[in-house]
DNA sequence: AGCACGCCGACT
DNA sequence: GTCGGCGTGCTC
């Protein structure tokens, strides 16, 4: 079959760091595989690995060829445009095709023995109960099960095994005999649809009009509504009409906790198949849902970050939920950014890309001001709640005891008794983050990273929050020797305790990396919130977004003041964004809601500029500044990270790099300078800092940098766009 | 990245 | 005398 033109060297993409695809000879035994499939080729001494074929050509600039093993998939694994989206990535992020294409596959298909995804049965009663009764009058373990599903099905066995521990076997006999049916997918009844007939607010409607012109073809719009404006409501009625047009839709959200409630709202208003992907689930698990999208049969997936990778056969759009969120900022590996991604998916994809946020990032907001994104407003609330009463409260005048100051301890109650729930966000986990000599100045350091211990009561221990290395509390100073050694600063444990002293009768609940460390535990937390009885919220981060609270009238933030002292210069933004989010869940139908902001600093004015004016002409106030400040969004960054156990060799390697980046035109090099974290894990870590205004010649500096510094001694690695500076 | 080869220090 | 540390170099 096999003539001499033909086009007998496969380029295959393999997770390898020096190049882009490595040469293979395809044998006679085999047929042209097609682009996109994976294959099987061995690499280095006699190593079988997983390659994706990405290319061909008649001859080869290497030598002596090893040959393609075997042809995985006998169809594309990867459509052109999946391929497209992996080459663009992996140019804009400087990392080769095939680390890009790999840190996306999960591990299932990475695998040489090319077994079929596993698949899981959906089972669904297929008969009357009387018809049932009949048949089953001697097996009442059978009926049992008939029963469930009849009334819970779809469902897998595995959700069935409280009734019977062989409830697969009892399904299967179920199916045997007619009564039941098994599907590889949860089948939704298509005329299940609620239809809850809502009527659009006019900035609703305005919204929606717009975005139904754009739903063919590419275009990102930013769906800036405050909370409670019914985001939603248009996501939702967006996802219906391309079910209808029968295309797929990805949605991006952005952590785990706050999958199972929008999946389950979206669920009950579509006609369609739908799954959600997340770094929680199992690989088998994520396996099968690219097979499922990649297939067509699923319509709506659900996803956190890594989800914007997922194959589709016939993409509508993409929508990503509070597009702000750092979370889709992946910080390890490839540092890629999903929402960035879902812009270039879009474009290539030739569909509409949705953003929504209340609390757009500065980088979107720019966007949509000078008007490459369409900026859809909903400003007004669905539900009328009236906007939450803010209090600057200053601390410097009415002193905290164990975190919380008299007066924020009467506002608690006062809510308390009233029937509401109250929520203390503060994000610092933990008893105190410092512990400190009175008479030296001496503090608890980690031997291995360059960060203060926090103490933790209930152990009894000093704790490293970056390596979680643990060491007793010291009797005495280790410097002076003195006995005055105490802690300082307050974190949830502390804030907990001090309120449960404080509030004897009413429940604590705290939500931060310690107490809530499995799904189990936040569900366990949930339900007691959820019960409805007045109760106080400890929490951090973890809370800010996500998880409505119907009953929360009051909320007090803890400690915002570390902000303004931040060497991050996204910091303000960050602690805007948070202040909004956060005060979006204080109030309810009836009570108007309040929120308390402990600080020093009551009369800076970047509280006036949030409040007082809104996040809108907050962020455009720092936009101009970003601007005049030459910082992104007006500017392009990236960050060359190194660590090295040996800070001079660190030091001097960095410091030659930057020589090389000196005599650009184009492009700020700072550096290079410590990390904020200077030491995490025995290694120390520095940084250089890369700031242009030319996109095109901050990657040529880049590139040239990887070429000329290809060593192994000291690891670097580069960050573009990076949102943190850890 | 992973893996092999290779050359020097502290252990049965 | 070996085990094992990590420096160096290669993968089509």
């Amino acid at each position: 079959m096999q003539s001499k033109n033909q086009l007998n060297v496969i380029h295959v993409a393999l997770k390898i760091p020096f190049a882009d695809h490595l040469d293979y000879q395809l044998p006679r035994s085999l047929s042209l595989p097609p682009l996109g499939a994976r294959v099987l080729v061995h690499l280095g001494r006699n190593k079988p690995v997983v390659g994706v074929v990405v290319g061909f050509s008649e001859t080869s600039p290497h030598g002596s060829l090893k040959p393609i093993n075997e042809i995985l998939d006998n169809e594309a694994f990867f459509n052109d445009k999946n391929l497209a989206l992996f080459k663009q990535a992996a140019k804009y992020y400087q990392i080769t095709l095939g680390e890009m294409i790999f840190t996306a596959v999960p591990s299932w298909f990475k695998q040489v023995h090319n077994k079929p995804v596993p698949q899981q049965k959906w089972w669904q009663a297929k008969s009357s109960l009387e018809h049932a009764e009949q048949l089953l009058s001697t097996a009442p373990k059978q009926l049992e099960v008939f029963q469930y599903l009849l009334n819970h099905g779809p469902i897998t066995s595995k959700s069935l095994t409280h009734l019977t521990k062989s409830a697969a076997q009892v399904c299967q006999l179920l199916a045997d005999k007619g009564l039941a049916q098994a599907n590889e997918l949860c089948l939704v009844d298509n005329q299940a649809a609620i239809d809850p007939g809502y009527t659009l607010t006019t900035d609703q409607q305005t919204a929606w009009s717009k975005l139904q012109h754009h739903d063919k073809h590419f275009k990102v719009m930013l769906l800036d509504g405050v909370t409670g404006s019914g985001k939603t409501e248009i996501y939702i009625r967006f996802i219906q009409s391309l079910l209808k047009q029968h295309k797929q839709v990805l949605l991006l959200v952005p952590e785990i906790g706050l999958t199972p409630q929008l999946f389950h709202e979206i669920s009950q208003r579509i006609n369609g198949q739908m799954a959600i992907l997340h770094s929680g689930l199992t690989d088998s698990a994520r396996a099968r849902v690219w097979q499922h999208a990649k297939t067509g049969k699923l319509d709506v997936v659900v996803a956190t970050r890594s989800g914007i990778f997922t194959p589709f056969q016939n993409l509508g759009a993409i929508l990503i939920d509070e597009e702000h969120d750092l979370s889709y900022k992946q910080q390890e590996g490839v540092r890629y950014s999903a929402r960035d991604l879902a812009v270039l998916r879009g474009k290539i994809e030739h569909i509409p890309v949705v953003l929504g946020s209340a609390t757009p990032s500065l980088e979107t907001f720019n966007h949509a001001q000078q008007g490459q994104y369409l900026w859809l407003k909903l400003r007004s609330r669905t539900n009328h709640n009236p906007l939450p009463n803010i209090v600057l409260q200053n601390v410097n005048n009415n002193k905290p005891n164990m975190g919380l100051s008299v007066k924020s301890l009467n506002a608690i109650r006062l809510h308390l008794t009233e029937g509401n729930q109250v929520l203390v966000f503060l994000n610092r986990r933990g008893w105190s983050p410092k512990l400190i000599c009175q008479e030296c100045g001496w503090v608890a350091q980690c031997d291995d990273c360059d960060v203060y211990l926090t103490y933790h009561k209930h152990l009894d221990l000093l704790k490293c929050h970056h390596c979680d290395r643990r060491y007793l509390v010291p009797e005495f100073c280790p410097a002076c020797g003195s006995q005055h050694v105490e802690t300082m600063g307050v974190g949830t444990e502390k804030i907990a305790e001090g309120l449960k002293k404080n509030l004897s009768t009413t429940d604590v609940v705290r939500f931060d990396r310690d107490c809530v460390k499995t799904p189990k535990q936040w569900q366990n937390n949930l339900e007691i919130v959820r019960s409805g009885k007045p109760c106080v919220i400890v929490g951090t981060q973890m809370l800010s977004k996500g998880h409505d609270f119907p009953l929360l009238s009051l909320v007090v933030v803890v400690n915002v003041d570390n902000s303004f002292f931040s060497a991050d210069f996204r910091a303000t933004e960050y602690l805007a964004q948070l202040l909004t989010q956060v005060s979006g869940r204080a109030g309810r139908a009836d009570t108007k809601g309040e929120v308390i902001i402990q600080t020093q600093f009551p009369e800076h004015p970047f509280f006036n500029a949030l409040f007082a004016q809104g996040y809108e002409t907050f962020a455009h106030q720092q936009l101009t500044e970003r601007i005049q400040m030459q910082f992104p969004p007006a500017t392009y960054l990236a960050i060359i990270r190194a660590q090295h156990r040996d800070s001079y060799m660190l030091e001097s390697f960095l410091t030659e790099m930057t020589a090389c980046c000196n005599d650009n035109q184009h492009v700020n090099v700072l550096g290079p300078i410590p990390a904020m974290i200077a030491k995490k894990q025995k290694l120390h870590r520095m940084q250089i800092i890369l700031n242009g205004n030319q996109r095109r010649a901050l990657h040529a500096l880049i590139r040239q940098l990887k070429q000329q510094f290809n060593q192994n001694k000291v690891q670097w690695f580069i960050d573009i766009d990076p949102v943190s500076f850890d």
